[in-house]
RNA sequence: GCUCCGAUAGUGUAGCGGCCAAUCAUUUCGGCCUUUCGAGCCGAAGACUCGGGUUCAAAUCCCGAUCGGAGCACCA
């Protein structure tokens, strides 16, 4: 062995050669790179997953990666999927009762049909049954500490008086509050771990407290005021709904430290866990959902869906592909690190998409009048998919006046040739309010010749058409066909891709996806 | 402060002791093609946080530093 040490790796090898040629061969073989999620450890026996929000708004761009994620791992091993609300807070985070149904609708859209939905919120007596359990197997205490005095005993890492009390005591003491005869605040169940755990944060952690707000669900309202917490809630949930995998964020890791200690009260198994860390984007910075909501309510945002949120409506209503996001979230993979990134990650998987299929028009922002001289009235014939010939054509009807992009104008110098596309060329003979052009005969050839610009442009009669975009609002003409493509995901040529909303009054809404 | 994590191109990501003078995507820049500043094709640019150690061999293992993050709630 020295001998060989002594060698490089060149000679190492020849002379494993000699004694054992079959681990040369093991030497020699490729790895195979891994394509998307890694692999689950230990989906062999079968896999549940499931997604857990609390529908206090609709899923954003960071539900969207559970959704995806969880979906994806139970697509592949043939598993189950659940939905599940953890709606357990009626006051600090009280759920929106709409948003259960926006939660559905999305995940369906997003292709993540849940094989099971449960809501918390219904299941107050499992738990309840539960808590009683676990305080006769001498794992639970009911506490009436206020929070500063029980701070105080975490710190200092000592039992407070309540710990101690009789098995008998605390199944009263529970009764008592489940029927009504303790004021918010004075109680709450306390889970008995240990008091001297080097994370403060696992210290007899509450399970159960008060709550006098009703529940923002009209079934529930004021029937329940004794409310679990999410780590109790989810800590019997995944057992009962035999969970072998969770993927969440990493904030909650101490989460399962904590629940590891109802577990082993139960003596059950706990799931394997992942966690992912936190993602921030450019475009949208952090924004909790409540901030968004309140900011709604203000008339900051016109709703769940103004395109300028990061909600999965408001990226469906701007033409974004479930695809996109699938392919997104899955090449992001599961991972510790909390990562900023920008939305043109996901616009360059939707454009490749969208591409595809989006008919193109014109569509002149801030539009301004060019008056051709001698133009003979004409049709235009663009290509409705230039990729695609036999998709036809769109047919635009001119007369002797355009409109072109201010942006367009504002770089038109005297005496210019140029090319409106896919109709005639000009040369622009006066530069005011209104643009004064002569037509030029000549075909493409000479553009392209003398590298002359070839600028869109639309039919001064065309069709009105609002932009909304994340930046706020632009207002053009269109060419008319724009109102055969409501509903669809187009390109207006030169401007970007956007999904043509609705008309009303003859005014055309689209929204803005990306370049 | 205490308890945990993490660190690979501008941004993500793969790799987890010899296949790595490091993958893929996006980005940026060239060129071709095209009656779009879109798409496509070709090419180029660009990274293992730092310092010690272990080893014949370290992006990969160990220790320390730095930076970043999470938790320490009767929120989820």
């Amino acid at each position: 062995m020295d001998e060989v040490s002594k060698t490089g790796y060149r000679e190492w090898e020849s002379e494993l050669a000699t004694i054992a040629p079959e681990l040369l061969e093991e030497l020699g073989e490729k790895r195979e790179p891994e394509k998307g999620l890694p692999p689950l450890a230990g989906a062999e026996g079968g896999v549940t997953m499931r997604f857990a929000p609390n529908p206090n708004g609709p899923p954003t761009l960071g539900s969207a990666r559970g959704i995806i994620v969880n979906s994806e791992y139970v697509r592949r091993y043939n598993g189950r999927f659940i939905l599940r609300f953890d709606d357990t807070d009626p006051k600090t985070k009280p759920p929106l009762p709409d948003a259960y149904t926006w939660y559905l609708e999305d995940c369906r859209w997003l292709g993540a049909e849940p094989d099971e939905v449960i809501i918390a919120s219904d299941r107050l007596e499992i738990y309840y049954d539960h808590a009683r359990e676990l305080i006769e197997k001498g794992g639970g205490y009911v506490c009436s500490c206020s929070q500063s005095e029980f701070k105080e005993y975490r710190d200092k890492g000592e039992p407070c008086p309540h710990r101690e009390e009789s098995t008998g005591e605390n199944l009263d003491r529970w009764r008592e509050m489940l029927g009504g005869a303790v004021e918010a605040g004075r109680a709450v169940l306390r889970v008995k771990t240990d008091m001297g755990h080097r994370n403060p944060a696992i210290r007899d952690w509450v399970a159960f407290r008060i709550v006098d707000t009703p529940h923002p669900r009209p079934e529930i309202g004021d029937r329940y005021r004794v409310w679990p917490l999410l780590d109790f809630e989810s800590a019997v949930e995944d057992h009962l709904l035999k969970i072998t995998h969770i993927i969440r964020g990493k904030d909650l890791i101490d989460s399962e430290n904590r629940q590891r200690y109802i577990y082993r009260y139960f003596n059950w198994e706990y799931p394997r866990t992942l966690h992912w860390g936190r993602v921030k984007i450019h475009e949208f910075g952090r924004l909790s959902t409540s901030e968004i909501g309140a900011a709604i309510r203000r008339g900051r945002y016109t709703g769940w869906d103004d395109p300028r949120l990061p909600t999965i409506r408001s990226l469906r209503r701007r033409g974004i592909q479930r695809e996109a996001l699938r392919r997104f979230f899955i090449g992001l993979g599961v991972n510790e690190t909390d990562i900023e990134l920008s939305m043109e990650n996901i616009y360059g998987e939707n454009r490749k998409i969208v591409d595809r299929t989006a008919r193109r028009y014109f569509f002149t922002p801030n539009p301004v009048r060019v008056r051709i001289k001698d133009a003979p009235p004409t049709v235009a014939k663009p290509l409705l998919h230039p990729p695609e010939t036999r998709r036809g054509h769109r047919t635009i009807p001119v007369k002797n006046e355009v409109m072109i992009s201010r942006e367009d104008a504002e770089k038109l110098k005297n005496n210019e040739l140029l090319r409106l596309k896919d109709l005639y060329n000009i040369r622009i003979t006066k530069i005011n309010k209104v643009i004064e052009a002569e037509y030029t005969k000549g075909e493409i050839d000479i553009i392209r010749e003398k590298k002359c610009r070839i600028i869109h442009w639309a039919p001064p009669d065309g069709i009105r058409v609002e932009v909304l975009t994340v930046k706020g609002r632009e207002s053009g003409i269109g060419e008319p066909g724009i109102a055969e493509s409501i509903g669809r995901v187009v390109q207006f040529e030169r401007y970007g891709f956007v999904r043509i909303d609705s008309m009303k009054d003859g005014i055309v809404t689209a929204y803005f996806a990306h370049r």
